[in-house]
DNA sequence: GATGAATGAGCATTCATTCAT
DNA sequence: CATGAATGAATGCTCATTCAT
């Protein structure tokens, strides 16, 4: 019999993707006067990628809105591209550790459920930088490898979930895990994507709790009446 | 009892996203010399744009591709970015149109997967085009759009064949019809665009119609084994 | 017995240094309006870089001068360095022309002082690039290649007069001709550069023939008394 | 009858070029350890100036060869350019020193290769800085200055050479001495600097002693043939 | 219809130097 | 003595767009 355990989905969690950041500028300044610089210049960068789209955030734009001087920007990051992956990096491994939920081996729909909220949560608490996200991964290929080692990190916890659940008999062993896997973190994630990132959450009155519910129900039952 | 249809899963069609090209350049030039110099603007447009991104394609690449000069462009196109528009609003027409395929409600995971595959499809052929919307969609109003449009009449089509379902009881009816559609609608979509657009096709070597049975197996059943 | 012919000197000319400036910009601009830009551009360049130095000249600096936009410049060179080049090569292809002159075996120690006053008169008028090409060659192979051939043509043409000298009876037979070649066109080459380049010619009250004159006579009969 | 001595060549020596470094930075640091940063800041600026030359080489860059942080260069040099004047200061003065040679004004020949095979080792140990010297020469005033003025050491120290040759009956007293000593001293500084500097010694397959050897028959000797 | 010359705003980045600690 | 953070002026280059011919 399946038993409840912590993070049944896995645990590729923190080291995922490699954080990528000692090229060009001081990742740990030597002191706090420079670690707080490096600080406002990473929350500016945030706060200014979301608003206002990578290619329409300049440079002095950041520095400005973290008081600083334009050249100070260099002294921290190699360029404006390399505090893009830093954040990126940094969104995307906090996203794996905040949606793994516990996950229990006899109640799937409740635990799909429950990873669900989680992650629509997160999603629509960094939805600027998702878009940016996405924005990016068309030309730029270091953030479509971010992205995708972290797509495939969570792909890989929802495999396991499904093989785990093949072997207890709770999930129909007639199914391409791997694809299936695919198709459901696809189902998740895009969903998000349109709902938050693109659509502005403007119409949608449907309160995420019922997504989640309704998107748990069709990863388990599917659209079938028997 | 239900009756196999043309088009079952709706008709918003061609006219789902208008035209829209009258601003600033002829959309139909008189002379046949224009019309083709206009056709050549937009293979060029596409090709390019698939390529190497709205932001990585001046408009002399586009105009030396399609041998005239720079100040040619402008007597086809108001700018740089009413060429796009162009091309998305008719890519985007013409994927709603090949998606559309005989669905039998007496066979709902057939007509899923027939679809399904219509769309991978589709998506493959056209998938440096949907990079591009993509990438445009996040900061660019006016593409995000003419894409939700899109969007809109796909989950519409979907939500009328599941109420269909429900109707003749192939469907269960406890699920929310509406959201279902989206997400059911948005497992396809973004599957697709991570297969083709984001990962390059690379590393799949699972094909495209198996793809399309699993898609269409968890659409109708879920994974749950009973 | 020797002969009185058209330049003794060699005739590796015009061709020595090959012109190069295909790379970025139009080399010869389609009409006629465009052309008359690039002169004034090259001009200008020429004044200015031998006014300010290459370093200490932008390239507003030019295109002002030029009566033209700062972006006019890219359409007809690649950059400040290209047009460098350009300046360069033709002054040295005029340079080896202009110092050509009648050589007469039988007048060997005439025939260099002709030559030589031609040379400081061309180094008089072109001080100003002469300057900058030794300011550029330190750090940049391309000058340093341009001038080099440029040398070296300089170089071979004084070497044959001497193999011709030392076939007629007029040169001794004991001295490495090729070395004397290089050392001879120095000695002339690097007072026309510490006269005219580096010293301004301020102080210099001795008039170029006079010069030329004793260059001659050290050339053919050294110091020695007798 | 004339006599051998010692720097038959004169004694301009070592104060013909000021040292010039008192208005920023201390010249002569109290303690053993800032004379051993000065020290070190020193070297690293002739390699690198050496190596990259004036323009390519940061204060940085030095500051980090030499162990020390950016700030501290501020306490040993007014700044940068202080810097090049010092060292280049140091090697001019080296240079007269070195390339003195004991003068026989019965065996002129030969002190004058002796002379020149001094030089060109000389030149050839320091070619790099050599070649920055000449770079700056162009439009750096002080530059210029300072290396007129050992120019004019080295070409006073020739023409007094000649003066003695012409009283003792050794030189021919129809040439203009002073002109006479620049065109000789020029021949063998431009040879060695087109040799060393220029062309980085690459194709030179001729020995240095060979060269001076030449350069001396042609300076006491000329060309011609008797 | 087409050309190509001209525009000029826009922006990332560098680096010598200063100064608080 | 030394550090390292901060400055901020300086500038080459791009490219969408206009327009005279």
């Amino acid at each position: 019999m399946s038993t409840s355990q912590e993070s049944g989905m896995g645990d590729m969690g923190s080291d995922a993707v490699v954080a990528k950041e000692a090229s060009g500028g001081l990742s740990t300044p030597p002191t706090p006067k420079g670690r707080d610089a490096r600080r406002r210049l990473l929350e500016a960068g945030e706060q200014l990628f979301g608003e206002q789209g990578y290619a329409g955030t300049r440079v002095s734009d950041i520095t400005e809105a973290a008081n600083l001087s334009p050249g100070a920007f260099y002294r921290y990051f190699k360029d404006r591209h390399e505090l893009l992956l830093v954040l990126l990096t940094e969104m995307l491994d906090r996203a794996f550790d905040f949606a793994r939920a516990r996950w229990d081996d006899n109640h799937p729909t409740e635990s799909v459920q429950r990873t669900t909220e989680r992650y629509l949560e997160f999603y629509d608490l960094n939805r600027a930088m998702m878009g940016v996200m996405v924005e990016m991964a068309q030309n730029d290929e270091e953030v479509r490898s971010v992205w995708r080692q972290s797509r495939t990190a969570f792909y890989t916890r929802i495999g396991r979930a499904l093989t785990r659940g093949v072997t207890s008999g709770a999930i129909r062993s007639d199914i391409d895990v791997e694809v299936a896997a695919e198709l459901l973190g696809s189902m998740t994630e895009f969903y998000a994507f349109q709902r938050y990132a693109l659509d502005g959450d403007a119409l949608k009155d449907v309160p995420p709790v019922e997504v989640a519910t309704t998107l748990a129900e069709l990863w388990t039952r599917g659209v079938a009446s028997k």
